[in-house]
DNA sequence: AAATATCGGACCGTGCGGGTCCTGTTTCAG
DNA sequence: CTGAAACAGGACCCGCACGGTCCGATATTT
């Protein structure tokens, strides 16, 4: 439960990526250097380029560039750019088509607390502090399977 | 995104309900009071008592019963009743299977202090603030219209 | 012993996310 | 000036998991 969906997983990794080099980046490099088919990545990097969190450079010698650091980019923004806004339940937004029928519904799912919550929580954490976390030196591995046996 | 299934959002109607009378009630009963079908209540409150959060008493006179007082359960226990345990990503427990593929993962999806921060929040909201944040007036509304247009 | 109500499983249909492909447009390189 | 490279924005399909249903077994009360 609580599941986000596997693309915005996908969207921190490109990000992360992304912030590697200040040039600009083609959809196709990106994919190859973190394994993920190209159309994907591409659509993650469309999605992400209308939330304005990477620019699009149009055209031959194109790419897509990092517009704010991995510390200006809290959890938040990247979700919401990718699966919308946070919302964990349909009442919120869609209450009219589906709450109308049961007007016994006593709670009727006040679940704004809790999304209030949570939306400060993935506030205060951003890219950076992922990264962070993450181990370092698995950033470059030709040959995955000795450099996992050489970390374990 | 982050959409929590809507047999959570049943469960806390289901718990709320449950915590109006201190006599066991039957989930038909519960079912026809809250304008859910009947086997979708019967398989929350399955989930429910088998995370604890309810008793069951079988046989003829039945029911279940509500074991702790509405502020003793934070909605996280009511989530991971219901969808599991709180992780956003496949990624921290099926790690195996699905990223094995790609050692190049770089962040492989740090989100262990994502889903803390979630926990946590979701760990300081209990079903009775989510209780008192509904409007009281709408536990009965034969007339549903009327009353949202006197409410504005 | 019979009636009642949960328990626990299997079962299936549908919606949505994940993933792919194609075409158009823009820009740079030759 | 022409061609190639790369993004933009669709449409499209497949698979899976969730939501929902049903039935037999079990336990308890009357």
């Amino acid at each position: 439960m609580l599941r986000l969906s596997k693309l915005t997983d996908y969207a921190v990794v490109v990000l992360v990526r992304l912030s590697v080099g200040e040039a600009v980046q083609t959809s196709p490099g990106v994919a190859s250097s973190i394994g993920i088919p190209e159309p994907t990545v591409a659509k993650v990097l469309k999605a992400l380029a209308g939330s304005g969190l990477v620019a699009s450079q149009r055209g031959a010698r194109g790419g897509y560039r990092l517009m704010r650091p991995l510390a200006a980019i809290p959890v938040s923004d990247v979700i919401a750019a990718i699966d919308g806004p946070i919302a964990l339940t349909a009442c919120v937004d869609g209450a009219a088509t589906a709450c109308e029928t049961s007007s016994l519904c006593p709670v009727a799912g006040r679940w704004d607390p809790v999304n209030e919550a949570i939306q400060s929580a993935l506030d205060g954490i951003t890219l950076a502090d992922m990264q962070k976390s993450a181990i370092p030196r698995a950033f470059r591995l030709p040959h995955p399977t000795q450099s996992i046996a050489a970390a374990e």
